[in-house]
DNA sequence: TAGTATAGCATTCAAATGTATGCTACATTC
DNA sequence: GAATGTAGCATACATTTGAATGCTATACTA
């Protein structure tokens, strides 16, 4: 097999290292391999070797999938966030045992086992942007700022709304104008985690899972 | 080493494993003996297996590094769209060769390289749940049906509408009523892609880059 | 008390996988 | 045209790593 012009054959592995990479899955080298079509396994290492030379991956010695993009922890920007069908009345770790599927997430800044996916009922969040069966993704927290979006278990029931501490009370306050505030002693709510992305599927692909 | 309830252990393991797994980090069998304490390879190697019998594991044989999670192949159908800055005036594989980063996109039904991100700009969707900031996961394609939200260009400039044919003419409508609709000859504008997710970030967690 | 299932340990084997050696061929540069 | 760097191939080797064999000990149960 004849070579190909410099340097492009470079970027096809570092862009296929980098997604396996991005998307949790540590390619071997003779993956790279056969995903680039190589005959030889030394062609592919040798790639990765110069890629690592130049700086765009760092290598584990003798681990298996041991490539990783540098500056990075490990593989871990990109985290699966379990979607929970429902919001469970008991603990959340259980309801995480059992999720309806995993939506791919830029972790950066949230610890892996932090986050976790529900899909939205009702339209009381519709004033910001927060339609029903959207996806809220949720980093686990106690507690909440001032105007955070958050889910909150007040009894059996939780909810997505906008926090608002009012001294000893709390507020869950909807942002729509056809919904009440939720207004309940601050030992009343539970604080579940905050919102930190909303997504809406526009074309069905389901989540994987 | 004496045994411990029933059970109890075997949670850990699971514990273990999954969180690694979510961070994209598959663990090898000795990577949890290691972690959970165990002096022999087998011990941990015996919880995988249980698991596994379970259901609560899927193991690929041989494989290193092969525990997944059952029923969501992590990685497998997760590609990363390239978040692009601007919407090109020129071709749009120009455009992706110089990303602002990346998004972590549940592919299932679309191919890697089809999938590129906007951030939206203006109001003219609000009524749509389209927020300005927003960002939206495009799927490249030249046509586009009847209420199908799309990125257009018409002239140099691209927008994020819902695409309306109107015969040899073709609406481009806001979802705003402080907006108008655009109308225009079917063959200035140009469909650059389909909307098929829309995300909004509420808490700055930055992007792959 | 015998029986059974679970938890754990020490060790070995085999497959997967990273690494190294040596070679050919093409393109560019001097 | 020789030198040099890059691309690729075939193969061998060493480490990692998953899987297997056999054993001991504790808890629970019939």
């Amino acid at each position: 097999m004849g070579r190909t012009p410099a340097g492009e054959t470079r970027e096809k592995v570092f862009a296929f290292v980098r997604d396996r990479l991005l998307a949790g899955q540590p390619p071997t080298v003779r993956e790279v391999q056969e995903a680039l079509g190589f005959r030889a396994v030394r062609t592919a290492q040798q790639h990765l070797e110069r890629l690592v030379e130049d700086g765009r991956l760092v290598a584990g010695r003798h681990r298996a999938r041991g490539y990783r993009l540098p500056g990075s922890i490990p593989g871990a920007r990109t985290v699966l966030a379990p979607l929970l069908g429902r919001v469970p009345a008991g603990a959340l770790d259980e309801a995480i045992e059992d999720p309806d599927g995993y939506l791919p997430v830029d972790a950066r800044g949230a610890a892996a086992g932090d986050l976790f996916a529900l899909r939205v009922r009702g339209e009381s969040m519709t004033g910001a942007g927060i339609l029903p069966g959207d996806l809220v993704i949720v980093r686990r927290q106690p507690t909440a700022a001032n105007g955070d979006v958050v889910v909150a278990r007040v009894g059996d029931e939780a909810t997505v709304k906008t926090f608002r501490p009012r001294g000893r009370r709390v507020e869950l306050r909807p942002e729509n104008p056809a919904f009440e505030p939720l207004v309940v002693d601050a030992g009343e709510v539970a604080i579940l985690g905050k919102v930190i992305e909303v997504r809406r599927i526009l074309e069905s692909r389901g989540v994987t899972g």
